[in-house]
DNA sequence: CTGGGGATGGTCT
DNA sequence: GACCATCCCCAGA
């Protein structure tokens, strides 16, 4: 059993404009407790979703349904919706009637890597968690997690590692949303093993 | 009622 | 790099 568990960040970490909290989360923990066993890995990879003028946020021009819903509370809850066959995860963003939201990629796996690789039907090494697919099915995230505040177990976000490195560049599988396309808005840390995709960045800090 | 369309991933060439 | 499994939502009729 692991011991020395990180404490959740409090709200306030949230009360951020979004691009700047999808780049804060880089190194970030993410955590998930279940009957299975505990989970946890570094945030590598994330991405910004700026309705309602983003034209790939699923909050564009407003747009308000039973999926999206949770887009308009309050910063720090869970925004989890399936795509496809899979559930992918996001961290609501902007504040109160501001739907906005940051896509989590990509982790680095550090705590249950069993668990993670039986998950997911014995996949290992950078294939566990390298894709907003994989980790939440690796992580044991799923829709009943949506809306959760990740100020409290059994998913929760704490304080990790201080990123060396990071890197932008355009968002990815958006490629029918129009300029959208073109934002800077993907962040991950640079030179790590387990972002989703390589593709051309700017280096932001070092 | 119906059908088009995904913020993906796995597999094959 | 291309193909498609798979499924639920919702816009439009």
């Amino acid at each position: 059993m692991e011991q020395n568990i990180p404490q959740p960040l409090p709200g306030l970490f949230y009360e951020r404009p979004t691009l700047e909290l999808a780049g804060e989360l880089l190194g970030c923990l993410l955590i998930k407790q279940s009957s299975e066993g505990l989970a946890a890995g570094y945030i590598v990879e994330t991405e910004a979703y700026i309705g309602p003028g983003d034209k790939a946020a699923h909050s564009y021009n407003n747009r308000r349904t039973k999926r999206t819903e949770i887009m308009y509370h309050q910063s720090g809850l869970a925004y989890t919706y399936v795509m496809h066959t899979h559930c992918l995860f996001n961290v609501v963003s902007g504040g109160k009637g501001h739907p906005e939201a940051v896509l989590v990629r990509a982790i680095e796996p550090i705590i249950g890597l069993d668990l993670m690789s039986s998950r997911r039907l014995g996949h290992i090494g950078v294939n566990l968690t390298n894709g907003p697919g994989k980790l939440t099915k690796a992580m044991g995230i799923s829709m009943e997690d949506y809306g959760h505040d990740l100020q409290s177990p059994p998913l929760f976000i704490a304080r990790g590692r201080t990123p060396d490195s990071i890197s932008a560049g355009k968002r990815i599988g958006i490629e029918n949303s129009g300029e959208a396309r073109e934002y800077p808005w993907r962040f991950w840390i640079t030179g790590n093993p387990f972002v989703s995709r390589h593709q051309k960045g700017e280096e932001l800090r070092k």
